[in-house]
RNA sequence: GUCCCCGUAGCUCAGCUGGAUAGAGCGACAGCCUCCUAAGCUGUAGGUCACAGGUUCGAAUCCUGUCGGGGACGCCA
């Protein structure tokens, strides 16, 4: 139930039928002419591109086209005040029955209300975080968890059959180096050494508690044995206590991934033999030399033949190597061999999130979901950008290596997981974000997560009233579903009634543009038109919702306020926050 | 040197994949509480959409170039 996809169904209906009849070309393309609500809503209610997006490919002016529709329009019972607007706009009202019915759809269906089925069941992966497991996260991680996350349920919504998935990285020098850093703190547990980390070693003070953590297990047993023995063991210990923290914190933001994904196993199972195969199937893989890198030139750079991924056929820019010299996998082989298995896991269409990073990286793991899938699957990249933190508007340091960078969970615990969340989507993913920790706790409308929560705590805060103190009045969904709807008829209310039935496309276009920053955005905007309507109602007592000794127009903007903490609610959801009843 | 992202009000940012007179918040100024939560609301001021070309009925949006900011550039992940 989306009235602007009806409208355009019917539209394209009659410019078929132009087409069949001859007044028309026949053969147009229609996929591009739409009804949308217009920029500016003194416009009109609905509004139509047809006439100007096909005036040149049918040879005609647009105001010709403009004229023809509007006089087939003009048969619908519900249309009005047609008339064709500047250069060629189609621009109509609807009764306000129309949108008052359309009230009703938002109650029965509760928070699915919004849902699509544009995604056809599609399964999609999106895979986010998979920050490496040789620390706690940090800030900078939130914003990809959270990203990740709102967009996983935003595709659900869109109607696409989402796997969220989480990649750990726990092969490679780095997870080696935890297991060595960790095995110095294994010592000082045991009150061995003074902790002095030398070079090349993790310096980071948490890992003192995965070592106490292993003395705590295992007592003394890999003091007197040597790296080779304990290496693994210490390595798997570590992993798997500091993914412990990592889920911990993500659980702490309402993010509970469906599958992780080892990086290790995979190799260890072959993986990356079976992408070579693959390569070598389709002639795009080689033995050759790589120029030096341009700018920055590495000290230790030497001419070397390498095996090579033909990625310049898929648009990268160079070919890019597979084997480090010590005869080991690239992280870029390795993860050639995950995106594969992904893709013979069944997904076709593959999300990854990443930072910023990252970003010189985005052109070759493309080229190589495509080569990999043979051109059968795509995989597309969101990048993050950081988040810069301040405090009452002072920057925060963080510098990882003097060990005051941000844990998250130092984060939830101050501002909590709702705001953190909410606050990362009011950005768009590829523009910085600016995180202050006072405005995050502030009561205002600077505070989005805020004002947002207001709306809906003060929409239930009416509910509750109702349900207390008014005879006659019911507020229970089923009872408000035959309530009669005519007594809304404030540009106001009806101007918010706008905006609600607006929700189911706002979540299409904000999933086919896979930002779901347009729903906070969108969010933030049901909010101040609720609470600018509310507060007319300091003034215009005729205007609050509720109404004693008037039964009936009470009842309907209780639909209304219903309505209201409905999308919000369901707007919410999709982010994985949770609505509050009332502020505290 | 190459590639990617960004540049919109004094500040922080939207702008619905090319539409109509470019919008919010903060800050500034002027107002609104006997009353469903003033933790809120209303109004005013503020713009060469970095710059220069191009594409077209129409450009903040697409293309090219320039300037400015950020990120990335074999054997880290």
């Amino acid at each position: 139930m989306n009235l602007f996809k009806i409208y355009t169904g019917r539209l394209r209906g009659f410019l078929r039928q132009m087409m069949n009849d001859g007044r028309l070309p026949a053969g147009l393309d229609l996929s591009r002419a739409v009804v949308q609500p217009p920029r500016d809503e003194a416009h009109a209610e609905m509004s139509s591109n047809a006439a100007m997006v096909l005036a040149k490919p049918a040879g005609r002016k647009p105001r010709e086209i403009a004229g023809m529709l509007k006089e087939a329009l003009a048969g619908e019972p519900q249309v009005r005040d047609l008339e064709v607007a500047g250069p060629g706009f189609l621009n109509w009202n609807l009764g306000p029955e129309v949108w008052l019915e359309a009230l009703r759809p938002i109650l029965r269906q509760g928070t699915a209300y919004g849902a699509s089925d544009m995604g056809a069941g599609i399964p999609v992966n999106v895979e986010y975080v998979s920050a490496n497991p040789t620390g706690p996260l940090t800030v900078g991680h939130a914003r990809g968890a959270v990203i990740g996350d709102a967009l996983a349920g935003l595709l659900e919504k869109a109607g696409y059959d989402v796997t969220r998935e989480y990649y750990i990285n726990d092969a490679g020098n780095q997870v080696d180096t935890l297991a060595r850093s960790t095995y110095l703190r294994y010592r000082e547990a045991l009150g061995l050494d003074e902790a002095r980390i030398p070079e090349g070693f993790y310096p980071g003070e948490y890992l003192k508690d995965v070592g106490q953590a292993l003395a705590a297990r295992d007592g003394k047993r890999w003091l007197e044995e040597p790296e080779s023995v304990w290496l693994a063991p210490l390595r798997t210990f570590a992993i798997e206590e500091i993914m412990g923290w990592i889920k911990n914190d993500l659980a702490k933001l309402g993010i509970r991934q469906n599958v992780f994904s080892s990086e290790r196993s995979l190799v260890e199972a072959g993986a990356v033999d079976e992408v070579l195969q693959v390569l070598e199937q389709r002639d795009l893989i080689y033995v050759g030399t790589l120029d030096p890198p341009k700018g920055k030139q590495p000290e230790d750079w030497e001419p070397r033949p390498q095996t090579l991924f033909r990625a310049t056929r898929f648009g990268d820019d160079i070919d890019r190597p597979l084997k480090k010299s010590d005869g080991s996998w690239t992280y870029f082989a390795n993860d050639m061999a995950y995106h594969l298995d992904k893709y013979r896991r069944g997904f076709r269409r593959q999300i990854d999130v990443w930072g910023a990073d990252h970003g010189g990286y985005v052109k070759r793991m493309r080229s190589a979901v495509t080569a990999l899938s043979d051109g059968e699957a795509a995989l597309e990249v969101k990048i993050c950008q950081l988040v810069k933190l301040t405090r009452g508007g002072q920057p925060l340091r963080m510098s990882k290596r003097a060990g005051t960078f941000v844990a998250l969970r130092d984060l939830i615990d101050e501002v909590g997981g709702d705001a953190v969340r909410f606050i990362m989507l009011t950005r768009k993913n590829d523009a910085p974000l600016n995180f202050d920790l006072d405005k995050a706790l502030e009561q205002s409308r600077d505070n989005p997560v805020f004002y947002v929560q207001y709306a809906h705590a003060r929409a239930m805060s009416v509910i509750r009233h109702a349900g207390e103190g008014f005879a006659g009045v019911s507020t229970d969904p089923p009872a408000l579903d035959g309530v009669a709807l005519e007594s809304l008829t404030d540009s106001d209310e009806l101007s918010l009634i706008r905006l609600l039935v607006r929700w189911p496309r706002v979540v299409e276009s904000s999933a086919e543009a896979a930002e779901p920053h347009r729903i906070a955005f969108y969010l933030y905007d049901v909010a101040a038109r609720f609470h600018g309507l509310w507060t007319r109602g300091k003034d215009e007592t005729e205007l609050r919702f509720l109404q004693p000794g008037a039964p009936e127009v009470t009842a309907a903007r209780l639909v209304l306020v219903k309505a209201t903490a409905t999308v919000v609610a369901s707007g919410l959801q999709i982010f994985g926050v949770q609505p509050v009843e009332e502020l505290r």
